[in-house]
DNA sequence: TTCCAGGCGTATC
DNA sequence: GATACGCATGGA
């Protein structure tokens, strides 16, 4: 179990955490609306919960936040229930995967909202992440919030102008419409196996299979899903051009994540 | 100027 | 089912 000591004037919560580096997880490209205010902390938000956290080593400061807020929030946001060192550990058989878990081990899979992930993934088609950024953080100024499925249904393609975010905003407006008349859901989606849940997806415009696994990982914690995206493809093509190995076996999603990073940023190493 | 970015829809075979 | 091409925008 976690660690978790409230303050005295209980303004906020401190918490010690394993496996997990503020930077590696909120700026790996699985989610796109945590802003780096300074060398440790970071600010975003769950849904409407807003959140400042700083980290010393494997200490966090979660800026005022109760306890109540850390246990019913954050601690699943953050997937803190899960011991990331067990899966670590499996993975360390697998050489490149090592290295991948050696370059960033501080990355957990974050827990976020299904609609606000479908949203960020299709802007993020055939995008670049600093700009998937902007055209979201341009949304949610507009809103003041991150939109709902209703708001954003109410919207035309060129209401959505000032998103700059050209052909996707029909795909956006088609996810909001679907979204808010239950089309697709959260209820339908539960029900599904992760096949099934992908083809249900996929009735959205916009949405294909790489947009879809990364809803089915980022959104609903379906750790079978595998998004392949142009890095993910190189990196089947040059280490496992007979498919992933055994050791990332229901765990593949987590696995893409470390692997995602890694070439990313090979040139770095 | 050209190429590329966490892809997908469409046309064509 | 596989493959080729266009697509809005903006940074390198």
């Amino acid at each position: 179990m976690i660690d978790v000591k409230p303050d005295h004037d209980g303004n906020g919560v401190t918490a010690v955490i394993n496996d997990f580096d503020l930077g590696e997880t909120l700026d790996c490209g699985q989610a796109f609306r945590w802003i780096r205010t300074d060398e440790n902390t970071y600010t975003g938000a769950f849904l409407d919960a807003p959140l400042t956290i700083t980290q010393n080593g494997n200490s966090f400061y979660f800026h005022n936040t109760s306890l109540e807020e850390f246990e019913n929030i954050w601690y699943d946001y953050f997937d803190l229930g899960t011991d990331y060192n067990d899966i670590k550990q499996r993975l360390l058989s697998d050489p490149t995967l090592a290295k991948a878990c050696a370059f960033a081990g501080g990355i957990r899979l974050l827990k976020q909202d299904l609609w606000e992930c479908l949203c960020s993934f299709i802007i993020s088609q055939n995008n670049n992440i600093p700009r998937i950024k902007g055209i979201i953080k341009r949304l949610c100024e507009h809103y003041e919030h991150f939109p709902s499925a209703e708001e954003l249904s109410l919207e035309t393609v060129s209401s959505l102008d000032y998103l700059r975010a050209g052909f996707r905003a029909k795909y956006i407006i088609d996810a909001s419409q679907k979204f808010s008349s239950g089309i697709v859901s959260l209820d339908i989606l539960e029900e599904l196996d992760t096949d099934s849940a992908r083809k249900q997806l996929m009735l959205i415009k916009g949405v294909g299979p790489k947009v879809a696994d990364c809803v089915l990982l980022f959104g609903m914690h379906r750790t079978d899903a595998f998004p392949k995206d142009v890095w993910i493809k190189r990196v089947m093509e040059e280490y496992y051009p007979d498919g992933l190995p055994e050791c990332t076996k229901g765990i593949e999603g987590i696995a893409q994540q470390y692997l995602f990073h890694y070439i990313r940023n090979l040139e770095n190493i």
